[in-house]
DNA sequence: CATGAATGAGCATTCATTCAT
DNA sequence: TATGAATGAATGCTCATTCAT
């Protein structure tokens, strides 16, 4: 054990435990927690099913490990939200990096996408501890800006719902997207066109009304 | 057989085999296709399990039938927008249709969000054949109301995405958006509140602009 | 469920229970509880595994059932250990039946012997709660033989040990014992000559002292 | 090869079996040959496995080493009984010598139970070669003294094994006798109170009669 | 129709043993 | 010697499906 309460580990066995935690991510964001087996993610890191289990002592601390890691990920670009500068550019920010997350890192989001639609087993304490004060803390943000008259009055928290639900449709419902597109705007355009419409709708939504 | 190629059914059959789909319903929403055992549709169905498989050939026949059955209720609420009668007031009706589907009916929703993110395994002919045809009519009507200038000049798939996805959100991540508005504001009023919201956004972000 | 707590069975499942009981006693007694497996104790029950397992939840459950379920076969000698009559004839009695439980019930001795070697893991309450008590009880019927006169002034927890001691050696080392014996001597008459052994042993070895 | 066909060994490597040994008599002696593992070997031995598995072949070889390594010990007692001297003095020695060793070495005389339980099946050899030619060497010193007039005419195999059974009772089922004696009676005392009841009981049951 | 019983295939996990260094 | 890493073969248990009645 090092300072930290981390059992320590070398380079290599941290670069096999990435192996896994990718090859989790791959298998978990399709599957689901119940759907994904072992097998397959020990097929998709290269390796045999007992020498997975020889880095992970079991599916469950897999996920664990998975979803925990990546929880900072995920919150990031709402982190940043800041309450200096001009509230219009810090949001268009705002859903332009969820938008580029959706884009990149689909997997991310599916995952924790099926964890929230199971009803957030293995996160519901990191849900209550972590992303409830962060929501909060930003939701006064917004409220300053409200009562500064810089945006129209609306529920901070809904309107943070909102750029979650527009941005994260693009990753989690992305075979639907990609279906009602059709191959002429489905294609990589589909998140700039995501990014201009989902601007305007929300620029154009808060813009202070007289 | 009758006409339609279905097997005849007795009016007795019918009910069993609705209360075993909603018994599905139930189940498939919470745990995800793969999650759910025929043994807890049984259960919450109230029958032996070999009984449930009299009336269904199969888990997949279960599913099936279950996805199949909801398209209609799921695509009813699009089906209403009309091309008739004020956009903005048409749009409203929609989202609130949608946002009352959301909340009387997240099951369904679940069940949908589900088979999506897994990629859509089971519906994938039914996207294709169903609701591409039918976004890609009332995208033409969106367009008609931008070229007529009763609303602004936005990407109607994207709108209507944008519509899916905030109103959705409040079935599918529902688990989440209680713990974020805590006890106070996620009480039953959330869907007022939602409401209020989504309306101010869509109607102020689709308002023609000058 | 029936008045006693337990799940109502028909007469067929009792008896498929009772030919696993069979089987899994064969195993347990041979193997232990850890060497023992549900592969074995179905092979020796003639059934596939899972249907074993449609019988008894689990390979605990078995050995749960097994072992209380012979608790009381295996406290019978010593409840029928009666106050009245003259002791010697008592305890010879009591000497008797335990040996013929060694000779007819090797198994289900050494299924306790393998259990209380191990610690006692699934039976510590049992033995508290039922057998402290009856050996409590039955001890007093010695002290009072004692205060009569009517046999040597002994320690009655320790001759009960002894009791139990020569006479199950006889099912639980009976391996060695007949090694011991040899052909000759380890034949059937073994327990003839252990009873006649072991009567002498004890009856000259408490007959009250002048 | 030194001339007993034995691999040679340095000092330290013997000194490392040693710790093997001794941490294997801990876990075997517990969990049986089955239940133990070689993890929990290389856990109490200090060592990694594939390490001890450098000094013991296999687990097997663990175990056979073991338990040859202590039938000499196990054998002592009775090795001792000499037939010179008074009859009831040697047998009370013996009765002694065993009844130490159970309080002293219990877990070897756990392990011989649990092996000879299962049905010897590694030291079946050792029994015909070596235990049962020097129980029918004592035997025919008990024999002796019989005839001799100096102690009661018993069968020695059975006297023998009555010695066995009731002093390695008080290591094999040390569990029960601790829980049946109680917190007063179960002390260390336990030991005194079981020497001196043995020895009533042997000693006035071997006297010999008129 | 209904159900108790049965099973092959699968799944998470353990374990003795081997390999490479 | 010593050990981190790797694996084939279990092992307890689950589950969709079938059989028999």
């Amino acid at each position: 054990m090092n300072a930290a309460g981390q059992p320590a580990r070398t380079r290599i066995q941290r670069e096999k435990r990435d192996l896994i935690l990718e090859a989790a991510l791959d298998v978990f964001s399709q599957q689901g927690y119940r759907g994904a087996t072992i097998d397959q993610i020990a097929e998709a890191a290269g390796m045999s099913k007992p020498n997975l289990l020889y880095y992970f002592r079991s599916k469950d601390a897999i996920y664990q490990a998975l979803i925990h890691g990546l929880l900072d990920v995920w919150l990031a670009p709402l982190r940043e939200l800041d309450s200096v500068g001009d509230p219009l550019v810090e949001l268009r920010a705002y859903i332009r990096r969820k938008l580029e997350m959706a884009r990149d890192f689909p997997r991310e989001s599916r995952l924790f996408a099926n964890e929230i639609l199971q009803g957030a087993p293995h996160i519901m304490a990191l849900l209550e501890g972590e992303l409830k004060p962060l929501v909060d803390e930003k939701a006064d943000i917004v409220k300053g800006w409200i009562r500064a008259g810089k945006i129209a009055s609306v529920d901070p928290w809904h309107l943070i719902f909102s750029i979650w639900a527009t941005t994260q449709h693009y990753a989690d419902f992305d075979t639907q997207v990609r279906v009602v597109l059709g191959p002429l705007k489905g294609g990589d355009g589909r998140f700039e066109d995501a990014a201009r419409f989902l601007e305007g709708l929300f620029l154009d939504g808060l813009r202070p009304r007289a």
